[in-house]
RNA sequence: GCGGGUGUAACUCAGUUGGUAGAGUAUCGGCUUCCCAAGCCGGUUGUCGCGGGUUCGAGUCCCGUCACCCGCUCCA
């Protein structure tokens, strides 16, 4: 009875869908804008009492699936790394491209690139205008152009003098700016240039540069993983679609590293297990799909790259990347930090870099698929019933003990049934106005089971349970209550 | 970053040619209620996003700014 039919059958339109999650989240208490009182700080979210316990739940139900495992570590490395990894990783290199915009076409140009699309005679003809003297140094008209398009001072002059390459226009051109995406800080308390670290825009590489430290200390062989979750921050251009595209946001990343001629192999398990645990989290099939990377737009690091995309209101959208990265990660640290990342393989006696099969989901987008896939809005007796049907392993709380009426002793045995099972389980306790409103505020958060204790309950000792998809009863002995909760969210 | 839209109670929204801010929902306290947002009585809730300006007077007009949404762009 866990149907799944269109969620926007009543919401007029996809766009309405998410602006009712966010007032969902807002009401309910899963997810808060950061600094609201302050007025909001640009894509930077707060998770709420329900919201937490949501996000605990992914992650728990991740890290179970992905390191209860013989061959899967954990681990938990620090954000802050020193600047060489970032080096070594690429990011200093490929996270710092000075943009423009034309105001008159909007076109947007890459100032590196800028020159390709520059004719040589034009080239010519703007430097003279701007310096003469250019012209008469050493190198090629290529070198020249890009040297000044380099120069913080003179590219802004450059820039006011060329037309765009795309509708002609002079003098339309913002002003270069640099979209690094890491963040930027100082490691001490002086702002020197010197002392400048980044917040890590990937929590891959710590788990990179723990490879040796952790095939030693945990005595593991190839093929073996390694687990991390974590936050990671990126200064994203343009924030988007609620938690989707953030500032800061939470990984699940899971690192396996094999022996190169295995890597397909374990690339294309992979790939299968983790669209599998999605599923397997009640997440709709239909709406879950894998988008692989054409070869020629693959990541410099990747020989093969997919990602797991979920079909948001706004869009598909990637929710886990799964690549070959091959041993290009291990390689390059082994370059930068002249420490030897080689495996030695005792059978056959060689020594290699490993491959490595990553899987990056993101917590934050798992968090929001699966929030956006619970949302239901149905038509019960002529009114709206709108409910989050989170399978019960992620339901911020599991059930709810309701009195049915708050006399004749009823408070009194649904108060002992709280306290019995609240060791155990997330519950609710609710007695305020009737128990349909009741039973629909806990719809409207995802609680899988309502626990009733009505007159029946103080003849026999039993109680019903109401499912929250099907809205049917059971009855069932008090005494069972704890194992019956148990069995339905193991 | 560009263009467009929107910011008023916890949520959804009214608010007239500029004249001391409202509704529904929610929430809280009662009463009533034996199973799906029922009813009745009463209570609480506001930096009108923020800052300036015009004005005797600004939620309303102007400027700036912040945030969110949509589109483009971007997304090693």
């Amino acid at each position: 009875m866990h149907k799944k039919n269109p969620r926007c059958a009543i919401a007029k339109n996809q766009n309405d869908t998410v602006e009712k999650i966010v007032s969902l989240a807002k009401r309910r208490g899963f997810v808060f804008q950061s600094s609201e009182i302050y007025g909001g700080l640009n894509g930077c979210w707060d998770y709420g009492p329900l919201g937490v316990e949501l996000l605990k739940n992914v992650k728990e139900e991740w890290w179970k699936a992905m390191t209860y495992r013989e061959d899967v570590e954990g681990l938990d490395a620090s954000i802050l790394m020193h600047p060489r990894v970032w080096e070594a990783s690429g990011h200093v290199e490929n996270f710092t491209d000075p943009m423009i915009d034309c105001k008159q076409c909007k076109a947007r140009f890459r100032v590196d690139t800028l020159t390709e699309l520059i004719s040589a005679k034009n080239k010519e003809k703007t430097i003279k205008e701007l310096d003469p003297s250019v012209l008469s140094a050493a190198g090629t008209l290529e070198e020249k152009f890009s040297a000044l398009l380099e120069d913080p001072d003179k590219s802004i002059k450059l820039l006011e003098l060329l037309g765009c390459p795309q509708c002609g226009n002079k003098g339309t051109f913002t002003q270069p700016r640099k979209f690094n995406l890491m963040f930027k800080t100082f490691l001490g308390p002086v702002d020197d240039s010197a002392n400048i670290i980044y917040l890590r825009p990937e929590t891959a590489q710590g788990i990179f540069v723990n490879f040796q430290n952790v095939a030693n200390s945990s005595r593991q062989k190839l093929p073996f993983g390694i687990a991390q979750i974590g936050k990671a921050f990126r200064n994203e251009i343009n924030t988007k679609n609620f938690l989707f595209r953030t500032r800061e946001f939470e990984q699940m990343e899971m690192q396996y590293f094999c022996k190169p001629g295995t890597d397909t192999l374990h690339y294309d398990e992979w790939k299968e297990r983790r669209i599998n645990w999605f599923k397997s989290l009640g997440m709709t099939e239909s709406k879950l799909r894998f988008h692989d990377h054409p070869k020629d737009k693959l990541a410099h690091y990747a020989k093969n790259a997919t990602d797991i995309e979920y079909e948001f209101p706004f869009g598909w959208g990637e929710i886990e990347g799964i690549h070959n990265r091959t041993d290009f990660d291990l390689g390059r640290h082994q370059e930068y930090s002249g420490k030897n990342q080689q495996y030695f393989d005792e059978e056959t006696k060689d020594k290699f870099i490993p491959y490595i099969i990553e899987t990056s989901a993101g917590a934050s987008r798992s968090f929001m698929a699966f929030l956006v896939d619970a949302y239901y809005e149905e038509e019960v007796n002529g009114e709206t019933r709108s409910v989050l049907k989170f399978h019960p392993k992620l339901a911020p709380i599991k059930a709810a003990i309701l009195p049915l009426v708050n006399k004749d002793g009823m408070p009194e045995i649904a108060r002992k049934i709280e306290s019995d099972l609240r060791p155990f389980i997330r519950i609710f306790y609710d007695d305020k106005g009737a128990v349909g409103r009741r039973y629909r505020r806990m719809d409207e958060v995802g609680t899988p089971f309502c626990i009733t204790v009505d007159t029946q309950t103080i003849d026999d000792q039993t109680v019903t349970i109401r499912e929250r998809d099907t809205m049917a009863q059971i009855r069932i002995p008090i005494s069972e209550l704890l194992n019956y909760l148990s069995a339905k969210l193991r």
